[in-house]
DNA sequence: TTCGATGCAAATAGTTTGCATTCTA
DNA sequence: TAGAATGCAAACTATTTGCATCGAA
């Protein structure tokens, strides 16, 4: 359950369990789908109506400054967001959508830069950027 | 002279040379670094101060479409841009040193993501964050 | 009871668009 | 000289911030 790991970082750490972040922690443990903030309050507003959107933007901001929810920039349009597990991202350039894979798959490719270069490249810092099957055009 | 292949490109294509397009295009040629649109147009603006930001803007929309020049979307600010070169950037997060590597390089890794997910990699859309080999510390 | 979190409104940054005008091919 | 490109202003989207209030520990 990686919400309740979520939300017992936050108690061990001392910080504040609201229901904002409680919220905002459990859609996100829900699903495996990248969210935007604008998706994130619009589930938060089903339960919670008054809960702001400014407030989910400042939960999630403070959810990734301590490691426990990540945030990919579209190339275009808004952020999504997400609970941090093991794995990276192929972010389709064209609608946006990000597909979750194993890190091994990516271990191959990283041991040959190293070798080759002594680069060491950091996968998870970036999202993988190209076309997903349904928008790989040839042009 | 990556500027004039973009300009000969633009020329053969049937696209309008004019003189926001001829001035983005060496701007971006005489760096490797990736500018941003403000500082393009700031450079724009010595010579020609009557070009608009919206132009330059416009500009880099089309250059990209056309393939000329590749866009970075920082994950808080603003987009970067440069010039595409035939080879593809490992930019180090530490020191911002950016190595070149042949594109062969990438071609296991992009085959195997296009197996295994239907996943088309473009690698030469982003920069590659890592660490090089003088910066990579254990932490 | 204290200080961090929130609601709200307003501001901001980056980028895009509508439209009349200009300029390249 | 036709239609693409531009200048300008205004709109737009995603996000951030100031401040008074609220509520979890």
């Amino acid at each position: 359950m990686p919400t309740e790991a979520a939300l017992e970082s936050l108690r061990n750490e001392g910080r504040r369990v609201t229901t904002a972040r409680r919220l905002v922690i459990e859609i996100l443990g829900r699903t495996t789908e990248h969210l935007t903030a604008e998706a994130i309050a619009a589930r938060v507003h089903c339960a919670h109506p008054e809960i702001h959107l400014s407030t989910v933007y400042r939960t999630l901001d403070s959810l990734q400054a301590w490691g426990l929810v990540e945030r990919f920039q579209s190339p275009r349009g808004p952020a999504f967001f997400h609970l941090k597990r093991g794995h990276r991202h192929l972010v389709c350039e064209e609608c946006g959508r990000i597909r979750d894979v194993p890190s091994s798959e990516f271990d191959a490719f990283v041991a040959q830069l190293r070798s080759n270069y002594g680069f060491e490249l950091r996968v998870g810092r970036m999202a993988l950027l190209g076309r997903c099957e349904e928008h790989d055009a040839p042009g």
